[in-house]
DNA sequence: CTAATATATGAACAATTGTTCATATATTAG
DNA sequence: CTAATATATGAACAATTGTTCATATATTAG
C-alpha cells in the first residue's frame, strides 16, 4: 500500500490515518461515478433551463423549443439526456409529447444549487 | 413574437400562455448560466471524490493524490476548479497547502444528488 | 391508403474539458 | 546563499459533449 503511494507521488507529507479514515467513509466508487453523471446532466444551460421551465407545468417539445428560441432537434436531444437521468418523464397525446419532471427531488437539487449561486 | 416562433419552429402546437407563465417565473438568464456552471463543477468523478474526501477532514494536495492514485498535477488542477467555484478553500502551512470545504452548503448539494442516485 | 406534422435520432463538426508532461513558484532546511 | 520539496500552471492531446442538418418514425386527418 505504502509502496503504491511512493510510486505515484514523491511527496512525503502523507497523512495516512486521514486518508484511511476518509476512504472508509466514502461511498462506493460506482455511486460516486453515478453522482458525477447526475450532476453532469444539471451542468448545461439548456438542460437547466428546460428543467426550470418544467417546474411550472408540463410542456411539449415544441413549446420548449419556442420558449428558448432553439431548434426542435436540440431540445429533443437534451430531453433524451434528461430522461435517461430520470429527471423528466413524458406522456404522449397524439402526435404531441408532453414532458414533465420525474419527481420533486429535481427541484430540491436545483434549489440547493441556486442557493449557493445566489450566495 | 409569434413571427419569431414561426421562424424557428414549424410546430403549431405552441401553448403560448404556458410559455409566458414559465418565462415569467424563471430566474434571470445569468443566474441559470451560473447554476449550470456550478453543477458542471460537481459533474466530474475526480472532483466529486475530492469533495467527498474533504467531508471528513482537511487534506493536503499530496494526501488527495495518494488517496486516489492520481498525479499531484491532476489534483492540483481540479482543486483550482473547485476553488474558483467557491466549493473549497485552503490554508498554507509551510510548503503544504491544506484544502477544506468552503461551507456546508457543498455537502447539502452533494447529499441531495446522492439521494436521487440511490433512488 | 396518402399527406401533414410532432418528435426522435444518427452522423458530422466545433467547442469544451481532463489529464499528462515539463517546468515554474514558494517555502523551508542547512 | 543552495538544495530539497510541495504545489501551481501552461501547452498539448485525446476524449467528451452540444448543436446542426438531414432524415426516420409515429400519429392523425382525410
Amino acid at each position: 500500500m505504502d509502496e503504491k503511494h511512493v510510486e505515484l507521488c514523491e511527496c512525503n507529507v502523507i497523512h495516512h490515518e486521514t486518508i484511511e479514515f476518509a476512504l472508509d467513509k466514502m461511498p462506493e466508487e460506482e455511486i460516486l461515478y453515478d453522482l458525477a453523471e447526475l450532476f453532469k446532466v444539471f451542468g448545461d444551460t439548456t438542460r437547466v433551463k428546460i428543467l426550470c421551465a418544467l417546474f411550472e407545468s408540463e410542456m411539449c417539445v415544441c413549446d420548449i423549443a419556442a420558449m428558448f428560441n432553439m431548434t426542435q432537434s436540440a431540445i429533443s436531444h437534451q430531453l433524451r439526456v434528461l430522461k435517461s437521468a430520470k429527471l423528466v418523464k413524458n406522456r404522449k397525446s397524439g402526435k404531441v409529447v408532453y414532458y414533465s419532471l420525474a419527481d420533486d427531488h429535481v427541484k430540491q437539487i436545483f434549489d440547493q444549487g441556486l442557493a449557493h449561486v445566489i450566495e
